[in-house]
DNA sequence: AGTTAAAATGACAACGCTGTCAATGTTCTA
DNA sequence: TAGAACATTGACAGCGTTGTCATTTTAACT
C-alpha cells in the first residue's frame, strides 16, 4: 500500500539515492536513467514522504504564510495563491494568522519555526511592515518574502513584492477628477499602515497635477473598517456638507461600503449627489448598492509571485525562475458608485 | 541552537524514551520524573520536531481541513477554529480547498494523504455531504469528522457535528410570522445542499404551525450567491408582486444582500414595504443597508468542536474529551432589515 | 589503446523521534 | 521477608528520506 523510495528504486533497478536525485531534479542524472526512474515513479504512483524529507534534508518543504489582516477575502486570496504554487512544487503550507496586539507573537513565531523547520515565510501587510519582525527573522536566519505597499523605487526586489497603491490611488482620483469632481474627500485607513500613506500620496499627487489645492478637512482617518467608513462619511458630510464634497475615496472597499451606508442614513443619493469609490475589488464591492467603482488588486496572483520569489530564494541555483513580477498596480474598475458631478 | 529530545534527556538525567513519554502524556511516568523532565523541557524551551514525530510514530500530528465552500468568511472561521485547537494540542494544520467540479479531487486527496500521513480530516459542507467522498475515506481508513447541516436525530455522533438549520429557519420564519407577515418568500440555495432542504423544511414547519398554507410560488431556488439573490427577488417580486409577498427569507446572508440590492432597483423600501432576513451572520450582514436580521452561526466554535471530536477519535483512550458539543443551532439576531407588516 | 578527468551512481550514516521489548524498581501478598 | 505482580524506565531499531563520500561508468584527451 505505502510506496517508498525503495520500492521505486527496486522497480527502476537503481539505487535509492538516484531516485532521490530524480525527484529533486538534481543535475547529473543521465536522461535515460531519469526516464526509467520517472516511469517507475508513475507506475507506482509514488509520492515522497514530506516528513522524511523535512527530517533528512537540510532544506524543508514547508512554507508559512503569516497574516494579521482581518479581511477574509484578502486572506483567502493570499492563501490560494501561495497554495497553488506549493502544490506545483510539492511544498506544504502552514498558515499562521496572528495578532500584532498579542505580545507573544515573537514566541509564537519561534515555536512554529522550531516545530516544523520552514523553507521560508510569506509575510503579508500590515505585518510585513513591522521592522521588529523583519529583524527577528533576519536574526533567526529565516527566509522570507514580504508583500508590501510601496513603489518600485526601492531595491529589495529579492525579498519584496510591491503593490503600488500610490499609482492606483492616483488613477482613482484622476477618474473622479475627470468626472468633474473638485472637492474629493478621502476616508483613509490607519496611518500606521503603509498602504494608507501610499494611497494618500497618490490621491494628493493627482489633485496637485490637476491644480487642486489640498484641504486637510477632506481627509478622515479611520481603520479600514466598515464602521469607520460610516463614521468618516458622517464626519465629512455631516452638518450640510460644509466643504461641498461631491466625491469620496474609500481607503478600501469596506470603508466605501460604510460610506454608502452612511449616505443612506443621510438621504444622499449615490452617485447622483455623491460619488464613492473603493479599493481592492473584493467580492463585496459588487454586493453593495450601487456597486462600487474600485481598484482591482489581484491578490491571488500577487501571492503566487510571492511564493515563487520565496522558492527562488530557497532553492538557490536549482531554481532560477525569471518571470517573477515584483510590482503590481491595482487597476481602476468603474462601476455604478461613481458618476459625473451634478453641478 | 536546535534542541532535541536528547538534550532534554541529558539535562533531566533520564532516557530519551522517558522524555518522549512525558511529552506525549503517556501514563506510567512517575510524578517526580514527570516534573524533572518538564523542568528540563522548559529550561531548554524544547519543541518536539513534527517531522520526526510524524515519521517515527504510528499516529500523525497533522490534520487536514477540507472545504469547497466559496464563502471566505465561512472558511476563515472554520480555519481559525480548527487552528486554535491544533495549536493547543501541538498539531499542524494543512488546508485543502477544493472544487467538487474538478474530476480529479479523489486523486488530489490521495496525494495529500500520501505526502503527509494525516491524523484525520475535518470536512465541511457541502463537501461533507458527498457520499462518494465518505466512502473513499472509509476505504482508505482515514479518520474524519464531518460538519453537516442536519438535526440531532441521527446517531453518528462520533464523526459528525450537526448544524441545526432546520430549527434556525423555523425561528427566523416564526420571527417574521410574529411580525404579522403571511406571505413569506424563500430564496433558497441549491437543493443539492442539505442546508437548503433543512432550512426549507424549517420554514415550512413554521408556516404549518401557524396554519399558513404552503405556496410553491413563494420559493425560488438559487445558488447561495449574491447574484442569485438578486435574480430571486426579481423573480418573486417582479410584475407588481403578484403573490403579495411582504417578507423574504434569504437562504444565506449573500442571497439576502442580493435581495436587498434588487429591492433598491425596484424601489422597494426595506423594511417598510418588505422584510428581508439572512442566514449565518457573516460580517457583511452588518455591512448592508439596512443591516440584516439573520441567524448567527458560530462557525469558529463549531470547527473547534469538530477538531476536538477528531482528536478524540484519533487518540483513542489517551484523550477522552467529554464536553464536545455535536449539535449547534444558529440563533436569531434581529436587526433592521425586518419589521412589522405595513398592512 | 591508454590515460585522465569528469560525470553518474551507489553505500551508508544520519535526521529526531516513537515502538518494542527487556530490565529494572516498587508495592503487595502470604 | 520472600516472591509475585505491577509500575516505571531504558536500549535499540527503524520510520523514509537526504548528505557525504567512495566507486563505477563515460567521455576526452594523448
Amino acid at each position: 500500500m505505502k510506496v517508498t523510495i525503495n520500492d521505486v528504486a527496486k522497480l527502476a533497478g537503481v539505487s535509492m539515492k538516484t531516485v532521490s536525485r530524480v525527484i529533486n531534479k538534481e543535475p547529473s542524472v543521465r536522461k535515460k536513467t531519469y526516464d526509467i526512474v520517472m516511469d517507475a515513479v508513475n507506475t507506482l504512483n509514488y509520492q515522497p514522504n514530506l516528513a522524511a524529507r523535512n527530517l533528512a534534508g537540510t532544506s524543508s518543504f514547508t512554507v508559512g504564510l503569516v497574516y494579521d489582516n482581518p479581511n477574509a477575502y484578502y486572506v483567502i486570496d493570499m492563501q490560494n495563491g501561495v497554495l497553488s504554487r506549493c502544490k506545483e512544487e510539492g511544498y506544504e503550507l502552514v498558515i499562521h494568522p496572528c495578532n500584532y496586539l498579542d505580545g507573544n507573537m515573537e514566541e509564537d513565531f519561534k515555536t512554529m519555526i522550531k516545530r516544523s523547520r520552514l523553507a521560508g515565510l510569506v509575510l503579508t501587510p500590515p505585518l510585513s511592515e513591522q521592522n521588529s519582525i523583519i529583524e527577528m527573522l533576519d536574526e533567526m536566519g529565516i527566509h522570507y518574502v514580504r508583500v508590501l505597499s510601496g513603489r518600485p523605487t526601492e531595491e529589495d526586489q529579492d525579498t519584496c513584492i510591491y503593490v503600488n497603491d500610490y499609482a492606483a490611488a492616483y488613477e482613482i482620483t484622476s477618474h473622479l477628477l475627470s468626472l468633474g469632481h473638485k472637492n474629493i474627500g478621502f476616508l483613509c485607513g490607519d496611518k500606521e499602515h503603509k498602504s494608507t500613506t501610499e494611497r494618500l500620496e497618490g490621491y494628493q499627487a493627482a489633485l496637485k497635477d490637476h491644480s487642486i489645492s489640498m484641504n486637510d478637512k477632506l481627509i478622515y482617518e479611520g481603520q479600514y473598517s466598515f464602521e469607520s467608513g460610516v463614521e468618516g462619511a458622517k464626519a465629512l458630510l455631516g452638518e450640510n456638507n460644509p466643504n461641498n464634497i461631491t466625491a469620496l475615496l474609500g481607503g478600501n472597499d469596506e470603508m466605501a461600503a460604510g460610506a454608502l451606508f452612511a449616505s443612506r442614513l443621510m438621504g444622499i443619493e449615490i452617485p447622483q449627489q455623491l460619488s464613492i469609490t473603493g479599493f481592492e475589488d473584493s467580492p463585496f464591492s459588487r454586493q453593495t448598492w450601487p456597486k462600487l467603482t474600485t481598484a482591482h488588486q489581484a491578490n491571488d496572483v500577487i501571492s503566487q509571485h510571492a511564493a515563487r520569489l520565496l522558492f527562488r530564494k530557497t532553492r538557490g541555483a536549482r531554481n532560477q525562475d525569471k518571470d517573477i513580477i515584483t510590482t503590481f498596480t491595482p487597476s481602476l474598475v468603474v462601476r455604478e458608485s461613481s458618476g459625473p458631478t451634478s453641478a
